[in-house]
DNA sequence: AAAATATGAGTGGCCAGACCACTTTCAAAT
DNA sequence: ATTTGAAAGTGGTCTGGCCACTCATATTTT
Protein backbone atom coordinates (compact mmCIF):
# COMPACT_ATOMS: atom_id res chain seq x y z
CA UNK A 1 0.00 0.00 0.00
CA UNK A 2 2.80 2.37 0.94
CA UNK A 3 4.63 2.70 -2.56
CA UNK A 4 3.68 6.17 -2.60
CA UNK A 5 6.44 8.55 -3.68
CA UNK A 6 8.43 9.67 -0.80
CA UNK A 7 9.10 12.93 -2.02
CA UNK A 8 5.56 13.68 -2.41
CA UNK A 9 5.40 13.06 1.11
CA UNK A 10 7.64 15.36 1.73
CA UNK A 11 6.37 18.50 -0.10
CA UNK A 12 3.98 18.08 2.09
CA UNK A 13 5.09 17.31 5.68
CA UNK A 14 7.34 20.63 4.49
CA UNK A 15 3.87 22.45 3.76
CA UNK A 16 2.51 21.25 7.17
CA UNK A 17 5.44 22.32 9.26
CA UNK A 18 5.64 26.06 7.09
CA UNK A 19 2.38 26.49 8.12
CA UNK A 20 2.92 25.06 11.55
CA UNK A 21 5.56 26.93 12.48
CA UNK A 22 3.98 29.98 10.80
CA UNK A 23 6.84 30.81 8.32
CA UNK A 24 5.96 33.96 6.22
CA UNK A 25 6.81 34.66 3.15
CA UNK A 26 10.34 35.51 2.53
CA UNK A 27 11.20 34.24 6.19
CA UNK A 28 13.96 31.12 6.04
CA UNK A 29 13.00 27.54 6.47
CA UNK A 30 15.66 25.37 7.95
CA UNK A 31 18.71 24.07 6.52
CA UNK A 32 17.85 21.08 4.31
CA UNK A 33 20.53 19.21 6.95
CA UNK A 34 18.04 19.98 9.72
CA UNK A 35 14.96 19.01 7.47
CA UNK A 36 16.37 15.82 6.81
CA UNK A 37 16.92 15.03 9.99
CA UNK A 38 13.49 16.14 11.73
CA UNK A 39 11.89 14.15 8.48
CA UNK A 40 13.82 11.54 8.89
CA UNK A 41 14.88 11.22 5.34
CA UNK A 42 18.22 11.74 3.47
CA UNK A 43 19.39 14.67 2.47
CA UNK A 44 19.42 13.52 -1.16
CA UNK A 45 15.21 12.74 -1.15
CA UNK A 46 14.59 15.98 0.75
CA UNK A 47 16.65 17.67 -1.65
CA UNK A 48 13.94 16.40 -4.48
CA UNK A 49 11.07 17.60 -2.83
CA UNK A 50 12.72 20.60 -2.15
CA UNK A 51 14.00 21.55 -6.23
CA UNK A 52 10.31 20.40 -7.44
CA UNK A 53 8.94 23.08 -5.08
CA UNK A 54 11.70 25.62 -6.27
CA UNK A 55 10.63 24.74 -9.80
CA UNK A 56 6.93 25.44 -8.85
CA UNK A 57 8.52 29.18 -7.44
CA UNK A 58 7.35 27.68 -3.88
CA UNK A 59 10.75 28.59 -2.50
CA UNK A 60 13.75 30.57 -3.59
CA UNK A 61 17.14 28.99 -2.69
CA UNK A 62 20.42 31.03 -2.23
CA UNK A 63 23.73 28.78 -1.94
CA UNK A 64 25.81 29.80 1.21
CA UNK A 65 22.73 31.41 2.77
CA UNK A 66 19.58 28.84 2.76
CA UNK A 67 15.96 28.38 1.69
CA UNK A 68 13.04 31.02 1.94
CA UNK A 69 9.81 30.94 0.71
CA UNK A 70 9.13 33.00 -2.27
CA UNK A 71 6.58 35.78 -2.05
CA UNK A 72 4.50 35.06 -4.97
CA UNK A 73 2.55 38.15 -4.14
CA UNK A 74 5.38 40.04 -5.86
CA UNK A 75 5.59 37.81 -8.67
CA UNK A 76 6.00 40.29 -11.75
CA UNK A 77 4.49 38.43 -14.16
CA UNK A 78 1.17 37.90 -11.49
CA UNK A 79 0.56 42.08 -11.88
CA UNK A 80 1.11 41.97 -15.96
CA UNK A 81 -1.50 38.59 -16.07
CA UNK A 82 -3.90 40.19 -14.15
CA UNK A 83 -3.86 44.03 -15.43
CA UNK A 84 -4.06 42.02 -18.69
CA UNK A 85 -7.32 39.75 -17.90
CA UNK A 86 -8.64 41.91 -14.89
CA UNK A 87 -8.40 45.39 -16.74
CA UNK A 88 -11.80 46.21 -17.42
CA UNK A 89 -13.60 44.58 -15.05
CA UNK A 90 -14.73 46.19 -12.38
CA UNK A 91 -17.03 43.73 -10.77
CA UNK A 92 -15.98 41.80 -7.92
CA UNK A 93 -18.93 39.40 -8.03
CA UNK A 94 -17.57 38.20 -11.44
CA UNK A 95 -14.40 37.74 -10.05
CA UNK A 96 -15.95 35.89 -6.96
CA UNK A 97 -17.90 33.99 -9.42
CA UNK A 98 -15.46 33.28 -11.97
CA UNK A 99 -13.12 31.47 -9.09
CA UNK A 100 -16.13 29.85 -7.42
CA UNK A 101 -16.73 27.81 -11.03
CA UNK A 102 -13.02 26.72 -11.14
CA UNK A 103 -12.90 25.14 -7.74
CA UNK A 104 -16.25 23.40 -8.26
CA UNK A 105 -15.22 22.31 -11.79
CA UNK A 106 -12.13 21.07 -9.52
CA UNK A 107 -14.41 19.03 -6.99
CA UNK A 108 -15.83 17.10 -9.90
CA UNK A 109 -12.97 16.46 -11.30
CA UNK A 110 -11.71 14.82 -8.12
CA UNK A 111 -14.80 13.38 -7.36
CA UNK A 112 -15.12 11.62 -10.31
CA UNK A 113 -11.69 10.38 -10.15
CA UNK A 114 -11.41 8.01 -8.19
CA UNK A 115 -7.74 7.12 -7.36
CA UNK A 116 -7.78 10.02 -5.47
CA UNK A 117 -10.71 9.06 -2.92
CA UNK A 118 -8.47 7.44 -0.25
CA UNK A 119 -5.77 9.75 -0.46
CA UNK A 120 -4.30 10.92 3.21
CA UNK A 121 -4.33 14.44 2.52
CA UNK A 122 -8.05 14.10 3.53
CA UNK A 123 -7.42 12.41 6.86
CA UNK A 124 -4.27 15.08 6.99
CA UNK A 125 -6.59 18.19 6.42
CA UNK A 126 -8.91 16.37 9.20
CA UNK A 127 -6.57 16.38 11.52
CA UNK A 128 -5.79 19.95 11.12
CA UNK A 129 -9.13 20.87 11.77
CA UNK A 130 -9.71 18.42 15.00
CA UNK A 131 -6.31 19.07 16.38
CA UNK A 132 -7.22 22.91 16.05
CA UNK A 133 -4.21 23.99 13.62
CA UNK A 134 -4.22 26.91 12.33
CA UNK A 135 -5.18 25.74 8.75
CA UNK A 136 -5.38 28.65 6.34
CA UNK A 137 -8.42 28.52 3.92
CA UNK A 138 -6.25 29.19 1.10
CA UNK A 139 -4.13 26.00 1.65
CA UNK A 140 -7.00 23.95 1.62
CA UNK A 141 -8.51 24.84 -1.55
CA UNK A 142 -5.29 25.40 -3.37
CA UNK A 143 -4.84 21.53 -2.64
CA UNK A 144 -8.15 20.99 -4.29
CA UNK A 145 -7.14 22.84 -6.71
CA UNK A 146 -4.30 20.82 -7.43
CA UNK A 147 -5.48 17.87 -7.06
CA UNK A 148 -8.03 18.38 -9.98
CA UNK A 149 -4.32 18.18 -12.02
CA UNK A 150 -5.28 21.25 -14.46
CA UNK A 151 -2.60 23.39 -14.17
CA UNK A 152 -3.57 25.77 -15.81
CA UNK A 153 -7.39 26.10 -14.33
CA UNK A 154 -4.69 26.29 -10.97
CA UNK A 155 -3.09 29.21 -12.07
CA UNK A 156 -5.82 30.70 -13.21
CA UNK A 157 -7.63 30.08 -9.75
CA UNK A 158 -4.22 31.14 -8.03
CA UNK A 159 -4.90 34.90 -10.14
CA UNK A 160 -8.65 35.33 -9.18
CA UNK A 161 -8.06 34.18 -5.65
CA UNK A 162 -6.03 37.29 -4.83
CA UNK A 163 -7.82 39.86 -6.11
CA UNK A 164 -10.95 37.94 -4.33
CA UNK A 165 -10.43 39.48 -1.23
CA UNK A 166 -8.83 38.42 1.95
CA UNK A 167 -10.68 35.42 3.75
CA UNK A 168 -8.32 33.16 1.67
CA UNK A 169 -5.42 34.37 3.54
CA UNK A 170 -6.84 34.04 7.11
CA UNK A 171 -6.87 30.28 9.11
CA UNK A 172 -10.63 28.73 9.38
CA UNK A 173 -12.83 29.45 11.93
CA UNK A 174 -14.51 27.11 14.62
CA UNK A 175 -17.55 27.72 12.96
CA UNK A 176 -16.77 26.85 9.73
CA UNK A 177 -15.79 23.11 10.73
CA UNK A 178 -19.06 22.26 10.70
CA UNK A 179 -18.99 22.82 6.93
CA UNK A 180 -15.49 21.38 6.30
CA UNK A 181 -15.91 18.44 7.98
CA UNK A 182 -18.27 17.43 6.59
CA UNK A 183 -17.28 18.21 3.02
CA UNK A 184 -13.60 16.47 3.82
CA UNK A 185 -16.31 12.96 3.83
CA UNK A 186 -18.24 13.98 1.01
CA UNK A 187 -15.10 14.07 -1.18
CA UNK A 188 -13.69 10.52 0.33
CA UNK A 189 -17.12 9.16 -0.35
CA UNK A 190 -16.84 10.66 -4.22
CA UNK A 191 -20.52 12.36 -2.99
CA UNK A 192 -20.32 14.99 -6.01
CA UNK A 193 -23.66 16.39 -5.44
CA UNK A 194 -22.84 17.14 -1.37
CA UNK A 195 -19.25 18.18 -1.92
CA UNK A 196 -20.57 20.95 -4.05
CA UNK A 197 -23.52 21.99 -2.01
CA UNK A 198 -20.91 21.75 0.67
CA UNK A 199 -18.51 23.92 -1.05
CA UNK A 200 -20.89 26.47 -2.09
CA UNK A 201 -22.82 26.87 1.42
CA UNK A 202 -19.06 27.40 2.66
CA UNK A 203 -18.38 29.88 -0.16
CA UNK A 204 -21.57 31.93 0.41
CA UNK A 205 -20.66 31.62 4.02
CA UNK A 206 -17.11 33.60 3.41
CA UNK A 207 -18.80 35.70 0.97
CA UNK A 208 -21.07 37.34 3.32
CA UNK A 209 -18.45 38.12 5.78
CA UNK A 210 -16.63 40.19 3.36
CA UNK A 211 -19.24 42.05 2.48
CA UNK A 212 -19.55 42.93 5.91
CA UNK A 213 -16.12 43.84 6.50
CA UNK A 214 -15.42 45.22 2.62
CA UNK A 215 -12.37 46.55 3.41
CA UNK A 216 -11.11 44.29 0.79
CA UNK A 217 -8.97 45.33 -2.18
CA UNK A 218 -6.79 47.05 -0.38
CA UNK A 219 -2.85 46.69 -1.76
CA UNK A 220 -1.71 45.92 -4.94
CA UNK B 1 29.68 33.34 -13.89
CA UNK B 2 27.71 29.81 -13.62
CA UNK B 3 24.89 30.37 -11.37
CA UNK B 4 22.48 28.75 -13.17
CA UNK B 5 21.06 25.71 -10.68
CA UNK B 6 22.82 22.45 -12.44
CA UNK B 7 19.25 21.16 -12.06
CA UNK B 8 17.52 23.80 -14.19
CA UNK B 9 19.87 22.96 -16.85
CA UNK B 10 18.97 19.39 -16.78
CA UNK B 11 15.41 20.15 -16.91
CA UNK B 12 15.87 22.08 -20.48
CA UNK B 13 18.48 18.99 -21.77
CA UNK B 14 15.90 16.58 -21.15
CA UNK B 15 13.15 18.91 -23.15
CA UNK B 16 15.73 18.99 -25.69
CA UNK B 17 16.44 15.76 -25.98
CA UNK B 18 12.68 14.87 -25.99
CA UNK B 19 12.39 16.32 -28.98
CA UNK B 20 15.23 15.22 -30.70
CA UNK B 21 14.59 11.33 -30.16
CA UNK B 22 10.79 12.20 -31.27
CA UNK B 23 9.86 10.45 -28.27
CA UNK B 24 5.95 10.50 -27.70
CA UNK B 25 3.70 11.11 -24.91
CA UNK B 26 3.82 7.26 -23.30
CA UNK B 27 6.79 6.41 -24.48
CA UNK B 28 9.53 5.83 -22.04
CA UNK B 29 12.18 7.71 -21.78
CA UNK B 30 16.01 6.47 -20.84
CA UNK B 31 16.77 5.13 -17.21
CA UNK B 32 18.05 7.28 -14.91
CA UNK B 33 21.41 6.22 -14.76
CA UNK B 34 21.48 6.32 -18.62
CA UNK B 35 20.47 9.95 -18.61
CA UNK B 36 23.39 10.83 -15.72
CA UNK B 37 25.96 9.31 -17.93
CA UNK B 38 24.68 11.04 -20.91
CA UNK B 39 23.88 14.08 -19.50
CA UNK B 40 27.18 14.11 -17.50
CA UNK B 41 25.93 14.80 -13.78
CA UNK B 42 25.24 12.53 -10.80
CA UNK B 43 22.06 10.58 -10.46
CA UNK B 44 20.79 12.35 -7.60
CA UNK B 45 21.06 15.78 -9.25
CA UNK B 46 19.46 14.09 -12.55
CA UNK B 47 16.28 12.95 -10.71
CA UNK B 48 15.77 16.10 -8.40
CA UNK B 49 15.01 17.43 -12.27
CA UNK B 50 13.31 14.19 -12.56
CA UNK B 51 11.28 14.34 -9.54
CA UNK B 52 10.14 18.30 -10.61
CA UNK B 53 9.11 16.96 -14.04
CA UNK B 54 6.95 14.66 -11.84
CA UNK B 55 5.61 17.22 -9.67
CA UNK B 56 4.45 19.03 -13.13
CA UNK B 57 2.92 15.54 -14.11
CA UNK B 58 5.06 15.76 -17.36
CA UNK B 59 6.73 12.11 -16.62
CA UNK B 60 5.80 9.48 -15.16
CA UNK B 61 7.94 6.69 -13.30
CA UNK B 62 7.18 3.17 -12.67
CA UNK B 63 9.31 1.50 -10.08
CA UNK B 64 11.06 -1.19 -11.89
CA UNK B 65 9.60 -0.78 -15.32
CA UNK B 66 11.23 3.04 -16.24
CA UNK B 67 10.21 6.70 -16.61
CA UNK B 68 7.47 7.26 -19.36
CA UNK B 69 6.52 10.81 -21.08
CA UNK B 70 2.67 11.30 -19.60
CA UNK B 71 -0.01 10.50 -21.73
CA UNK B 72 -2.36 13.26 -21.73
CA UNK B 73 -0.53 16.29 -21.89
CA UNK B 74 1.80 17.83 -24.20
CA UNK B 75 4.90 18.91 -24.42
CA UNK B 76 4.06 22.17 -25.36
CA UNK B 77 4.39 23.03 -21.71
CA UNK B 78 7.87 21.47 -21.93
CA UNK B 79 8.63 24.38 -23.95
CA UNK B 80 8.02 26.75 -21.33
CA UNK B 81 9.43 24.76 -19.15
CA UNK B 82 13.27 26.65 -19.37
CA UNK B 83 11.34 30.23 -18.54
CA UNK B 84 9.46 28.03 -15.65
CA UNK B 85 9.99 30.46 -13.04
CA UNK B 86 7.72 32.77 -15.45
CA UNK B 87 5.10 30.22 -15.78
CA UNK B 88 3.14 30.18 -18.42
CA UNK B 89 1.29 27.02 -18.55
CA UNK B 90 0.67 25.87 -22.22
CA UNK B 91 -0.40 22.09 -22.25
CA UNK B 92 -3.08 21.69 -24.97
CA UNK B 93 -5.21 19.95 -23.42
CA UNK B 94 -5.41 21.70 -20.11
CA UNK B 95 -6.45 24.45 -21.85
CA UNK B 96 -9.14 23.18 -23.71
CA UNK B 97 -10.33 21.82 -20.44
CA UNK B 98 -10.17 25.04 -18.71
CA UNK B 99 -12.30 26.33 -21.57
CA UNK B 100 -14.89 23.87 -21.44
CA UNK B 101 -14.77 24.43 -17.93
CA UNK B 102 -15.74 28.18 -18.63
CA UNK B 103 -18.78 27.13 -21.16
CA UNK B 104 -20.60 24.57 -19.44
CA UNK B 105 -20.45 26.75 -16.60
CA UNK B 106 -21.96 29.40 -18.89
CA UNK B 107 -24.69 26.65 -20.41
CA UNK B 108 -25.49 25.89 -16.22
CA UNK B 109 -26.03 29.56 -15.54
CA UNK B 110 -28.20 30.03 -18.45
CA UNK B 111 -30.32 27.18 -17.62
CA UNK B 112 -30.99 28.50 -14.66
CA UNK B 113 -32.09 31.74 -15.64
CA UNK B 114 -35.37 31.18 -16.88
CA UNK B 115 -35.52 34.59 -18.45
CA UNK B 116 -32.85 33.42 -20.56
CA UNK B 117 -35.26 30.54 -22.05
CA UNK B 118 -37.75 32.10 -24.22
CA UNK B 119 -35.26 33.90 -26.30
CA UNK B 120 -35.29 34.55 -30.01
CA UNK B 121 -31.60 33.79 -30.21
CA UNK B 122 -32.53 30.06 -30.13
CA UNK B 123 -34.70 30.62 -32.85
CA UNK B 124 -32.52 32.58 -34.86
CA UNK B 125 -29.81 30.04 -34.59
CA UNK B 126 -31.96 26.95 -35.29
CA UNK B 127 -33.15 28.79 -38.54
CA UNK B 128 -29.23 29.50 -39.32
CA UNK B 129 -28.67 26.06 -38.98
CA UNK B 130 -31.35 24.98 -40.95
CA UNK B 131 -31.32 27.41 -43.88
CA UNK B 132 -28.01 26.30 -43.98
CA UNK B 133 -26.11 29.47 -43.45
CA UNK B 134 -22.92 29.49 -42.83
CA UNK B 135 -22.25 29.34 -38.79
CA UNK B 136 -19.52 29.93 -37.07
CA UNK B 137 -18.90 27.77 -34.18
CA UNK B 138 -17.41 30.87 -32.19
CA UNK B 139 -20.26 33.04 -32.59
CA UNK B 140 -22.44 30.44 -31.72
CA UNK B 141 -20.19 29.59 -28.22
CA UNK B 142 -19.64 33.02 -27.52
CA UNK B 143 -23.22 34.03 -27.58
CA UNK B 144 -23.27 31.21 -24.66
CA UNK B 145 -20.67 33.05 -22.94
CA UNK B 146 -22.27 36.76 -23.42
CA UNK B 147 -25.57 35.05 -21.91
CA UNK B 148 -23.97 33.71 -19.02
CA UNK B 149 -23.52 37.22 -17.90
CA UNK B 150 -19.79 36.98 -16.46
CA UNK B 151 -17.37 39.67 -18.26
CA UNK B 152 -14.36 38.42 -16.78
CA UNK B 153 -15.59 34.69 -17.74
CA UNK B 154 -15.98 35.79 -21.19
CA UNK B 155 -12.78 37.53 -21.34
CA UNK B 156 -10.70 34.66 -19.90
CA UNK B 157 -12.82 32.00 -22.30
CA UNK B 158 -11.98 34.24 -25.17
CA UNK B 159 -8.51 34.44 -24.77
CA UNK B 160 -8.70 30.33 -24.47
CA UNK B 161 -10.35 29.88 -27.33
CA UNK B 162 -7.39 31.51 -29.31
CA UNK B 163 -5.37 29.28 -28.22
CA UNK B 164 -7.48 25.95 -28.53
CA UNK B 165 -6.33 25.61 -32.18
CA UNK B 166 -8.61 26.46 -34.70
CA UNK B 167 -11.44 24.52 -34.63
CA UNK B 168 -13.94 26.96 -33.49
CA UNK B 169 -12.63 29.62 -36.44
CA UNK B 170 -14.26 27.29 -38.89
CA UNK B 171 -18.02 27.18 -39.96
CA UNK B 172 -20.43 23.95 -38.73
CA UNK B 173 -20.71 20.97 -40.23
CA UNK B 174 -23.91 18.79 -41.48
CA UNK B 175 -22.37 16.25 -39.10
CA UNK B 176 -22.92 19.03 -36.21
CA UNK B 177 -26.90 19.86 -36.92
CA UNK B 178 -27.71 16.72 -35.02
CA UNK B 179 -25.66 17.88 -32.49
CA UNK B 180 -26.35 21.46 -31.70
CA UNK B 181 -30.22 21.48 -32.65
CA UNK B 182 -31.39 18.76 -29.91
CA UNK B 183 -28.86 20.97 -27.63
CA UNK B 184 -30.84 24.27 -28.90
CA UNK B 185 -33.86 22.45 -27.60
CA UNK B 186 -32.03 21.36 -24.33
CA UNK B 187 -31.23 25.43 -23.88
CA UNK B 188 -35.07 26.31 -24.80
CA UNK B 189 -36.48 23.80 -21.93
CA UNK B 190 -34.23 24.67 -19.20
CA UNK B 191 -32.89 21.12 -19.29
CA UNK B 192 -29.40 21.33 -17.53
CA UNK B 193 -27.73 17.62 -17.73
CA UNK B 194 -29.19 17.28 -21.89
CA UNK B 195 -27.53 20.71 -22.71
CA UNK B 196 -24.12 20.06 -21.25
CA UNK B 197 -24.24 16.35 -22.26
CA UNK B 198 -25.11 17.37 -25.79
CA UNK B 199 -22.41 20.42 -25.40
CA UNK B 200 -19.69 18.06 -23.92
CA UNK B 201 -20.60 15.53 -27.24
CA UNK B 202 -20.32 18.06 -29.32
CA UNK B 203 -17.05 19.82 -27.81
CA UNK B 204 -15.21 16.10 -27.95
CA UNK B 205 -16.23 15.39 -31.57
CA UNK B 206 -14.14 18.72 -32.26
CA UNK B 207 -11.46 18.04 -30.43
CA UNK B 208 -11.30 14.30 -31.99
CA UNK B 209 -11.05 16.31 -35.47
CA UNK B 210 -8.62 18.80 -33.90
CA UNK B 211 -5.98 15.91 -32.58
CA UNK B 212 -6.17 14.13 -36.45
CA UNK B 213 -5.35 16.79 -38.07
CA UNK B 214 -2.92 18.49 -35.66
CA UNK B 215 0.01 16.45 -35.65
CA UNK B 216 2.02 19.26 -34.56
CA UNK B 217 4.73 19.87 -32.21
CA UNK B 218 5.60 22.58 -34.09
CA UNK B 219 7.51 24.82 -31.71
CA UNK B 220 6.75 27.93 -30.58
C1' DA C 1 41.27 53.33 16.62
C1' DA C 2 39.88 52.16 12.11
C1' DA C 3 40.18 49.50 8.15
C1' DA C 4 41.45 45.65 5.68
C1' DT C 5 42.06 40.78 5.86
C1' DA C 6 41.80 35.99 7.30
C1' DT C 7 39.28 32.40 9.48
C1' DG C 8 35.65 29.18 10.39
C1' DA C 9 30.95 27.74 10.68
C1' DG C 10 26.91 27.09 8.09
C1' DT C 11 24.61 26.57 3.78
C1' DG C 12 23.16 24.86 -0.80
C1' DG C 13 25.15 22.19 -5.11
C1' DC C 14 26.75 18.12 -6.61
C1' DC C 15 28.54 13.54 -6.79
C1' DA C 16 29.81 8.43 -6.16
C1' DG C 17 28.56 4.27 -4.37
C1' DA C 18 25.78 1.38 -2.01
C1' DC C 19 21.40 -1.18 -0.79
C1' DC C 20 16.50 -2.12 -1.39
C1' DA C 21 11.97 -3.26 -3.76
C1' DC C 22 10.08 -4.11 -7.76
C1' DT C 23 9.11 -5.70 -12.81
C1' DT C 24 10.60 -8.09 -16.81
C1' DT C 25 12.92 -11.56 -19.12
C1' DC C 26 14.45 -15.86 -20.25
C1' DA C 27 16.72 -20.06 -19.38
C1' DA C 28 16.44 -24.13 -16.55
C1' DA C 29 13.70 -27.53 -14.26
C1' DT C 30 9.51 -29.95 -14.12
C1' DA D 1 4.52 -27.27 -22.91
C1' DT D 2 4.33 -25.32 -18.47
C1' DT D 3 6.17 -23.73 -14.33
C1' DT D 4 9.84 -21.94 -11.71
C1' DG D 5 13.46 -19.17 -10.44
C1' DA D 6 17.62 -16.65 -11.11
C1' DA D 7 19.50 -12.53 -13.22
C1' DA D 8 19.42 -8.08 -15.13
C1' DG D 9 17.48 -3.66 -15.20
C1' DT D 10 14.92 0.08 -13.00
C1' DG D 11 13.36 3.53 -9.75
C1' DG D 12 13.64 4.73 -4.43
C1' DT D 13 16.51 5.87 -0.79
C1' DC D 14 20.43 6.71 2.17
C1' DT D 15 25.27 7.83 3.48
C1' DG D 16 29.14 10.42 3.38
C1' DG D 17 31.89 13.28 1.14
C1' DC D 18 33.71 17.49 -1.36
C1' DC D 19 33.01 22.03 -3.41
C1' DA D 20 31.48 27.03 -3.73
C1' DC D 21 29.44 30.49 -1.54
C1' DT D 22 27.82 33.77 2.40
C1' DC D 23 28.27 35.83 6.62
C1' DA D 24 29.68 36.86 11.12
C1' DT D 25 33.70 37.02 13.80
C1' DA D 26 38.40 37.36 14.91
C1' DT D 27 42.83 38.80 13.49
C1' DT D 28 46.06 41.50 11.34
C1' DT D 29 47.45 45.60 9.14
C1' DT D 30 47.25 50.43 8.54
Amino acid sequence: MNQSKRFLDIVTDIRDMIRREKIKPGNRIPSERELAEKLQVGRSTLREALRSLELLGLIETRRGEGTFLSDHRNHQLVEVLSTFILQDTQSQEDVWQTRLIHEISAIRTICQNSKLASLKVWDSFRNRLNENESLYREDFVRELMVLSGNRLSLKIWFLLQQYSGNPYQEPVTEDEKEMLLPLLAALEQQDMSSAIDLFKTWSSWLQKGRMQNGNDTRDL
